[in-house]
DNA sequence: CCGCCTCGAGTTCT
DNA sequence: CTCGAGGCGG
């Protein structure tokens, strides 16, 4: 055998078992080898076609990282167009499009195919004598661009078909970015300086539309194929759903989540399900594609324009929308924090109006080069809670005016510092109205002291009364000076005055925490609640001695040191104990207890007692409880609809405790 | 000094 | 829940 003939062979043989192993890696997401014998094979293969360069083929595993940059984007011309599907956004919208559907077909019953429908961006791909020849956009339906070089880079897109393939087929898909892949992206950009992507269908769009695909093959793109567009030569299936099993076969990726359904009442149940499921997928997906089974009905129900009449889209609520930013506000926080939040126009996301958004810091915003009067891109993902996307540039008339953070307290007038480094501005009055009111907001508050009837309003008119003018003034309030308030009965005077009395007894470590000292949250508060025994002991402690302790650095003595030394807080402190506020730790022997050295995470729902709750009882067992799973979590505690934490716990092989097992562990059953 | 792990602080709407 | 930052071990 010539040098010649054995590359060849050779080449053909790594090739055989690299693109197995992209198959299994890449379509079916089951890996059967590692990273690195993977590489290796790769390596073996391009040295044997740097050597024989005539035998390097364009469908060669090698060949996936990218061309040099073109100059624009050919145009390519659908045979058959690409359709888009109509949308439906309510049950009853989806009911009367399949009654619809029943009608023309004249039968109350028929098969169809339930998929997520991905936001990411339709794509055509053509196969001639087994190899991917094009690749286009859908552009207007009818042409599209060819980016068949990017396309190509995409791993899961196969280069070459298996044998029994048509001669000639097109197939169609979404290309997307998975929502880690996204994540990961956007961290890495805003890094290095980079504007950001607003949400993973712009990240595919903006990729997938690279002149240089060098730069499309580093980006974490997938695809999953939902049709087959036409194709030549060879009989295909006559269902939509044995197109997909068929496509699979011929190794194309298909969304395992796809499912054949029988009747209306799955339908239904197929959106409900994934809506609410959606944020748990690893995709983003803005709705279910539902489609007629049969092609032959397909075929009798025919087109509308540029919608198929055979399926349609059920859009579950936008979870962004775009909206004006009419303005920053300034929030004080009771540490002194100022933070700025987005007055919106309303806008609803995700079912609800938002009319503000968190903008956190002024970094941010220059980060995100968010400005007043912007069109913004607001989101309710995952989170129930707002957020800023980011601005969209296009829409900008010039008129937008860019934030800057005000030099005075926009409540006090007081003196406003940012340490070096830090991203916060805080306003240097500790009198400052604004602090004040949340301060006492805080020690009121559920963690706190827990002293039920007095909340955000309250609080405000206690303090613009005059009633109060620190949280210790509570503890010597009077019925009677309750009952004046607008909307004060004499229940709800007599019941808030209870509460009060009843917080007298709440823990050193609650009394602590709800002083409201910078640094000190409700984990540090309890680590000094027992190392200390008492507020006094810790009010005159040295910054030597705070720093000796485990979790105590010399940020959180300062601060505890600095706290303690201003003749006001010590005043409170003094009219606290006063009126009997004074709540002594004993010391407790925590080896003893049942729960001793044991860490607890829980996840999810629980039916029995609040989460809260019961991270009490397991400390007041001697265990901790954290708020995520690491290697030292001992038990994670799995409630109804758990979150990403069951994921975690088990790659790392943390046991798992269902709420039986766990109230059992608790002493409660 | 860096990278991990934890904790703290703030957040929207019903 | 997420981001920022403190604490601490390597």
């Amino acid at each position: 055998m010539t040098d010649l003939a054995q590359a060849k062979q050779e080449i053909a043989r790594l090739r055989a078992i690299i693109n197995h192993h992209n198959y299994r890696y890449y379509v079916l997401d089951s890996p059967e080898i590692s990273d690195a014998e993977y590489d290796s094979l790769m390596q073996e293969l391009k040295q044997w076609e740097t050597e024989y360069p005539q035998l390097v083929t364009p469908d060669s595993p090698t060949q996936r990282v990218g061309a040099a940059p073109v100059a624009a984007f050919g145009v390519v011309v659908h045979p058959l167009p690409l359709l888009s599907l109509g949308n439906v956004f309510s049950e009853e919208e989806l009911l009367s499009w399949y009654n619809r559907i029943s009608r023309l077909l004249g039968q109350p019953q028929f098969d169809l195919v339930g998929e997520h429908k991905i936001d990411g961006l339709a794509v055509a791909l053509t196969y001639v004598d087994r190899q991917l020849t094009t690749g286009a956009t859908r552009g207007d339906g009818s042409r599209g661009e060819n980016i068949t070089s990017n396309l190509r880079t995409i791993r899961s897109i196969p280069l070459s078909v298996p044998p029994e393939a048509p001669p000639r087929f097109e197939v169609r898909g979404e290309v997307f970015m998975p929502k880690a892949g996204f994540n990961q992206l956007n961290r890495e950009r805003a890094e290095e300086g980079l504007p950001l992507f607003a949400n993973p269908r712009n990240a595919a769009a903006g990729s997938v539309r690279q002149l240089d695909s060098r730069i499309t093959a580093k980006r974490p793109l997938d695809i999953y194929i939902y049709m087959l567009g036409y194709a030549e030569g060879r009989p295909t299936p006559t269902t939509h759903w044995e197109t997909l099993v068929y496509l699979k076969q011929l190794g194309f990726k298909i969304n395992p989540n796809n499912r054949l359904l029988t009747n209306l009442e799955q339908v239904k149940q197929f959106c409900n399900q994934w809506q609410e499921k959606r944020d748990g997928l690893p995709y983003e997906a803005d709705g279910i594609a539902i489609k007629v089974d049969s092609l032959a009905q397909q075929q009798r129900l025919g087109n509308i324009r540029h919608e198929p009449r055979w399926a349609i889209a059920y859009k579950f609520p936008a979870i962004q929308a775009f909206t004006k930013l009419k303005d920053i506000g300034i929030n004080v926080g009771r540490t002194g924090t100022l933070n700025p939040y987005a007055i919106l126009e309303p806008v609803v996301v995700g079912g609800v109006v938002i009319k503000h958004a968190a903008l956190h810091n002024e970094a941010d915003i220059r980060r995100k080069d968010i400005r007043i009067g912007d069109t913004v891109i607001v989101q309710r993902a995952g989170e129930v809670i707002p957020e800023i996307v980011g601005p969209v540039v296009s829409k900008r008339t010039g008129k937008e005016r860019e934030f800057t953070m005000p030099s005075r307290c926009p409540v006090c007038g007081g003196k406003i510092t940012r340490a070096e480094g830090e991203a916060m501005h805080y306003c240097s009055n500790a009198a400052c109205p604004a602090q004040i009111r949340e301060r006492l907001r805080h020690f009121v508050s559920r963690p706190g002291m827990d002293i039920r009837g007095i909340g955000e309003k309250l609080s405000a008119t206690l303090l613009k009364e005059g009633l109060v003018k620190d949280a210790a003034d509570l503890y010597y309030l009077k019925k009677e000076q309750l009952s004046p308030i607008d909307r004060m009965g004499d229940k709800s005077a007599s019941n808030i005055i209870s509460a009060i009395n009843n917080s007298r007894k709440q823990s050193l470590a609650r009394l602590i925490f709800a002083l409201g000292i910078r640094h000190i949250g409700e984990e540090t508060a309890d680590i000094l609640s027992r190392e200390f025994h008492c507020l006094d002991i810790l009010a005159n402690a040295s910054v030597e001695e705070l720093t000796s302790i485990r979790g105590i650095g010399t940020e959180i003595a300062s601060s505890l040191v600095a706290f303690f030394k201003l003749d006001e807080n010590r005043r409170i402190i003094r009219k606290l104990k006063d009126a009997g506020v004074n709540p002594k730790e004993e010391a407790v022997p925590v080896k003893e207890l049942p729960l001793a050295g044991q860490e607890f995470v829980i996840t999810g729902r629980l039916e029995t007692l609040g989460r809260h709750e019961a991270e009490a009882r397991i400390k007041a067992l001697g265990g901790t409880a954290k708020g995520d799973v690491t290697r030292k979590t001992a038990y994670l505690v799995v409630g109804t609809e758990p979150g990403s934490k069951l994921a975690k716990a088990k790659t790392l092989g943390i046991k798992q405790l269902t709420e039986e097992e766990f109230l059992t562990r608790l002493r409660m059953r």
